[in-house]
DNA sequence: ATAACATATGAACACCTATTCATATGTGAG
DNA sequence: CTCACATATGAATAGGTGTTCATATGTTAT
C-alpha cells in the first residue's frame, strides 16, 4: 500500500506544493510596508479604517483598498460599529505567524552561520 | 532623563518603520513561490544551484535570478565546491523565521478567533 | 427626506517584477 | 590549449501591483 499519511518522512522542514503557495501568498501579502503596517497595527486591538489611515499617514481609500486584499487572504475580519468599521486580526495563528515575525526582527542580535 | 532603552513601552508587538520597511522586504522575497520553495530548499543543508533547477523544475537561469536576489539579502550565502556552488540559509535567524512559519502553516488547524 | 461622515469600489496610470532567451564567466578534465 | 559543464548576467517583455482620484455605498443624525 502507498504509504499513509505520512507523518516524518521528510526533513523536519518541508512543505507541500500547495501549502507552499499558500505560505507565499501570505509572505506576498505581508511584503508591502503599508500592508504590513496595517497589518500590526491590528495586533493591538480592533482597529477603524480612518484611524489607522490617521495613525500611519495614508489615505483611507488606500488602507480601504489594502484591507480588501487582507480580508479577502483571511489575515484580518471586519467587524462594524456604527458609522466605522474595525479590523481585527483574523485568527491566533495569523497572530502568531505575525508576532514571531516582529519578534525575530525585534531581537535581531546578528548569530553566526546556521 | 529620557527613559534609557525603553523594553516594553509599546504594545507586545510594536516596530520601528526601519524595521517594518526591512521585515517587508523579508516578506516580499519569500512572497514568490519560486523563490519560497528555493529557500526552503536550502533548510535541509546546503544545495547546488542545478540540483534545486533540477528538483524545482525551473531554469537554471531562473533559480540563479532568484538565488541573487536572496544572496543581496542576506537571506542565504554561497560556497564554492569544485563547478558546482551550494547555497545555504544564512543563519539561525532565518532558519529559525522560516522554519517558524513552514510550522505554523504545516499545523495549520482553524482556530477561532484571537 | 437631506446632510455629514466613514468606508468601499472602479478606473487609470506609473512602476515594478518574474520569466525567458541569449550570452558571458568561471571551473575541472583531457 | 580546448571542451564540456555549472552558474551568472544582461536585455527584453508580458503581466502584475501600489497608489491616486473620482464616485458609490452605507450609517447616523436632524
Amino acid at each position: 500500500m502507498p504509504s499513509p499519511i505520512p507523518l516524518h518522512t521528510e526533513t523536519p522542514t518541508a512543505l507541500s506544493d500547495d501549502k507552499a503557495i499558500e505560505l507565499a501568498e501570505m509572505f506576498r501579502l505581508l511584503g508591502d510596508p503599508s500592508r504590513l503596517r496595517i497589518v500590526i497595527e491590528t495586533l493591538a486591538g480592533p482597529q477603524s479604517v480612518g484611524h489607522m489611515a490617521a495613525k500611519l499617514g495614508l489615505s483611507p481609500s488606500l488602507v480601504s483598498h489594502h484591507l480588501r486584499l487582507l480580508r479577502a487572504a483571511r489575515l484580518v475580519s471586519p467587524e462594524r460599529r456604527g458609522k466605522q468599521i474595525f479590523y481585527r486580526i483574523h485568527d491566533a495563528h495569523v497572530r502568531h505567524v505575525i508576532a514571531d515575525m516582529v519578534a525575530h526582527v525585534n531581537e535581531d542580535v546578528h548569530e553566526e552561520d546556521a
